[in-house]
DNA sequence: CCTTGCGGGTGTC
DNA sequence: GACACCCGCAAGG
């Protein structure tokens, strides 16, 4: 099946590989290549009919991640594990941002998640969110493979993802928790406290007039993301950021990031100015809350619209403090990795915190 | 609550 | 048989 489009891309793919054995071996070989010149540095981002092989010791490698939404497909092998792309949601109006940038969220990879993600509202405009499928191998959804074999693992793509990049499961995290944190702490629920508390001491019933209180003042309570932010930096995460270090070997690999604006410049650009603009980032501009499950949307409207909106990157974007200088290697590369992970990270946090 | 991995089962080609 | 996909379960964060 697809064989055609396969060695069409082979050929690209022999072009830009340096190595013979990143191309003579199959996934479902019996056998795969024992003697493994050089290994690949974790690819973020991987597209097309590409391969890889990692050290078993690349801890992304170890836990098959992608930035792609990638679920799990059985296909009753359990040597090798497949996953299939979910592709991107978007927003069903199409709708942008201030500065022209479109919706990429990441497609929640449980089915329950991901219906119940689909009935939220845009984050930017409140319109319907739509689920872009991929189907970027003949048809079907891009497929990932991974294969543990010693002490390397083996990593081939089928497909050419043929939507945009979501956002990156950190962003995701980062969207969802500062959602919770925002609806658990803004002045509204605050006041629904409040008030609730007066009305049972009255005797009232509480009604939900207090959900439709304007939420111009939100106000985030330094404890809060700074809880969030001390316990995500700790985190080895899959950062975009890691996309943008240098790998010794991704020639040719990255085709996605050609059309992809740098998302961490933008967040710097589109966060900062907000924060220190001497606005709340996190006041909605889409109204007021409580109309139904779109208002619980609203108080992540700005938050998603500056993590969600540049979801894609360039390998150049801005670096992290490690990446300018460092040249990760494969075999010890995870420890710097992670240490400018942790920069990333707190930069990202550092700046989507209104009140640091 | 969500992700991740596993595996039984079904339908199509 | 290969493949895509549905479902539920379990472990873990």
């Amino acid at each position: 099946m697809l064989k055609g489009a396969d060695d069409s891309v082979m050929e690209q793919e022999d072009s830009a590989s340096r190595h013979g054995e990143m191309t003579s071996w199959d996934i479902n070989d019996i056998k795969l290549p024992q003697h493994v010149s050089q290994i690949d540095w974790f690819q973020e981002w991987p597209d097309s009919y590409v391969k890889h092989i990692y050290s078993s010791e690349d801890k992304n490698a170890q836990r098959h991640h992608s930035s792609w939404a990638m679920r799990n497909t059985n296909n009753h092998n359990s040597r090798i594990l497949k996953k299939s792309c979910l592709g991107v949601v978007v927003c069903g109006n199409n709708c942008s941002t201030l500065d022209g940038r479109k919706i990429y969220l990441r497609p929640a990879i449980c089915d329950k998640a991901r219906q119940k993600q689909q009935r939220k509202c845009c984050p930017n405009c409140n319109g319907p969110l739509r689920l872009l499928s991929c189907r970027g191998h003949g048809g079907y959804p891009v497929t990932n493979f991974w294969r543990h074999e010693g002490q390397f693992i083996f990593f081939q793509s089928k497909g050419a993802h043929d939507h945009p990049r979501p956002e990156t499961k950190l962003e995701a995290e980062a969207r969802r928790s500062i959602q919770k944190a925002k609806t658990a702490f803004s002045p509204s629920s605050l006041r629904l406290k409040r008030i609730q508390e007066v009305e049972s001491l009255a005797g009232a019933v509480p009604t939900q007039e207090p959900l439709l209180l304007p939420n111009r003042d939100a106000h985030m309570p330094p404890a809060i993301l700074r809880g969030y932010l001390s316990k995500s930096s700790q985190e080895p995460m899959l950062s975009s950021c890691s996309g943008h270090l240098p790998y010794p070997r991704t020639a040719g690999e990255d085709r996605a990031s050609r059309e992809a604006p740098t998302w961490s410049r933008s967040l710097t650009q589109h966060v900062l100015p907000v924060a220190e603009g001497g606005h709340d980032p996190f006041r909605s501009d889409l109204g007021p809350l409580g109309d139904g499950s779109c208002g619980t949307q609203s108080p992540l409207a700005y938050g998603g619209g500056c993590l969600c909106v540049p979801p894609q990157a360039t390998p150049q974007g801005r670096p992290c403090p490690m990446a300018s200088g460092a040249q990760p290697h494969p075999q010890q590369g995870w420890g710097r990795h992670q240490v400018c992970l942790k920069y990333c990270n707190n930069d990202v946090f550092f700046n989507l915190n209104p009140l640091r």
